[in-house]
DNA sequence: TCGATCATGTAACAGGTTACATGATTTT
DNA sequence: AAAATCATGTAACCTGTTACATGATCGA
């Protein structure tokens, strides 16, 4: 449910082709939300069929055409709906915790190097969120509503990403050495 | 592809009817894994076909059969060779953080009433959590080894939940007051 | 010339959710 | 007497992934 209204945010920010968006879902939404070009097409031509966007197709000279959308009133409307109802939280779904759970099937030697790929998974993803808040959103109290708000959210993925961070030195501890017990 | 080897995990653990395990996955495991009853049994009867676990059928006398399973050879094999995989880590899918990107369309004042259930909500989660480490994991250097891998995924649980609570004192700041600018 | 990126899709499949079904036992 | 919990499922649907398809342009 919560990607069509993705899209409907993405296109209400600046209208965009689906090649565009998605785009945007693999820089600036990828802590957010993610979506494959696949499903960001299939999307768009059930929200146009439904019309909460619409196109036009742009024919360009020696050029694949483009076909920018745009969110219709019904669209934003369904869109403010949406915003207002309040969303269950999403369901936890982690393989690494997984494996923790199994026990003594679970090799330490493995683990050890699984963990240390996520820190190197951490460090650059909270590398990444950092220089864009140092670049964009250098001085938040006195930005436009709009950009706070999109500052939480990549405040959010700040956090995230240092608490992985700490939880990952608890866990390195306890599979660093020589696996022993 | 995961949720098979959560099972063939709990099973491993001890061997359960599937009524058990839906349970398990709603207590225990909540903070790891998330199922349904019926993709819980979906997934032991593919499990079964596949060899992967097996079951006997105990009739009792006016209950309904109980249909415990239990993991094969096979089985344990095929979740040896799943640890031992680098697990990509799963996709960020978070309709609260969509909404902070909907920008000029997000009602300030629907939104901090969602933010202050959300906190409700952690709250609540990190106390459960918290009850477990004080009972279960007091003295996690003196634990088996499967006893400190569960204890660091209910770290995690903890972590997380904290950091969602810091998260939301930033959060609710900028909502808070009259949703000015 | 070869691979990357631009640009737009279709099709099949796997994983997860929602709704429905049934019947006994225990708690309020 | 009604509701919750025990206990086991089926069916339809929605969402997300993987694989395939096509053709142009641009930099190494």
């Amino acid at each position: 449910m919560a990607l069509r209204y993705a899209l409907l945010a993405a296109l209400n920010e600046t209208p965009a082709t689906g090649y565009e968006l998605s785009q945007r879902f693999r820089t600036r939404l990828a802590h957010v939300w993610n979506a494959s070009h696949q499903q960001i097409y299939r999307e768009l031509g059930k929200l146009h069929e439904e019309g909460l966007v619409s196109a036009e197709t742009i024919p360009q000279a020696d050029k694949p055409d483009r076909k920018p959308y745009h969110v219709t009133d019904t669209g934003r409307t369904a869109l403010r709906t949406w915003l207002a109802t309040p969303q269950p939280r999403p369901a936890t779904r982690d393989p690494l915790l997984v494996k923790l759970f199994a026990g003594d099937c679970l090799d330490g030697a493995a683990m050890a190097e699984e963990l240390a790929g996520l820190r190197q998974h951490y460090r650059n993803r909270l590398r990444a969120y950092r220089d864009i808040e140092a670049t964009w959103f250098k001085d938040p109290a006195t930005l436009p509503r709009r950009y706070r708000l999109q500052h939480l959210a990549l405040r959010r993925g700040i956090l995230g990403a240092e608490t992985w961070l700490r939880w990952l030195d608890e866990a390195q501890q306890a599979f660093s050495g020589t696996d022993a017990d």
